[in-house]
DNA sequence: TCCTTGATCAACCTTTCGGTTGATTAAGGA
DNA sequence: TCCTTAATCAACCGAAAGGTTGATCAAGGA
């Protein structure tokens, strides 16, 4: 599980570009090159090599050595990081929603608790 | 499963903040007033504000209104959607990873193949 | 050696993001 | 009615994102 709340920042904004999760979608069927990566793209070549940078540095893929070319692998284990994070809130408490009234009446609620980010 | 490739980049950029995951963990507990929701933070009360309607625009939360305050609950669904969409490439095919050099040899592998996000 | 291929670096531009402050709206309560 | 509380709107600002073009580097191959 990641708990730097910097690694979260940027696995998530990987995956919040359109560009970048067809790039993991392709990955996923195996590792490319640059150019293999960015042929399905309207957009230059440079531009597709700043996102797998973007994708690199957010640890969801890894990058090999094969003479000039430098293909690139997808990192399922930061994928898995991603899905444990969210699987923290995503069962949330039995009854926590049954009666907002009851909640605000009740005093003011979980208020003064600081919020912690695991 | 959400299709929208918008829908997927509001949301994952929803959780590309520290303030916001901080919230949902928050509302994970339970709905709470932006007020509550802004004592943790040292940002201004406006500046939390504008969170939750990133999230709000995610569909992460929602709001009702009570009397003048407007609590805002989680939306676990939409937490559920997003890690649908990294399960779907979490799990690489067995041995795709064998032998770059194999793949890279055997013709030009699957280039040409067009990236095609769910 | 020279040329080609694969990929990155560098500089630049425009748009969006995350924050601020000040004003305004909405709903009760005295 | 007037005041307080809860929250948003509006305008603005600096930093970062995502794109471009042009130059450069690295590794083979003829």
């Amino acid at each position: 599980m990641i708990s730097d709340s910097t690694a979260l920042d940027s696995a998530f904004l990987a995956l919040a570009d359109p560009v970048r999760r067809s790039i993991i979608a392709r990955l996923s069927r195996g590792p490319a090159t640059v150019n293999e990566l960015a042929e399905p793209f309207e957009i230059s070549k440079q531009a597709v090599s700043k996102h797998i940078q973007v994708l690199e540095q957010a640890q969801l893929v890894t990058r090999t050595r094969d003479a000039q070319r430098r293909p690139v692998h997808l990192n399922p284990a930061r994928l898995e990081a991603l899905t444990a994070w969210i699987d923290q809130y995503r069962l949330v408490r039995e009854g926590q929603f049954r009666s907002l009234d009851a909640m605000l009446q009740s005093s003011a609620g979980q208020r003064g608790a600081k919020a912690k980010e695991q």
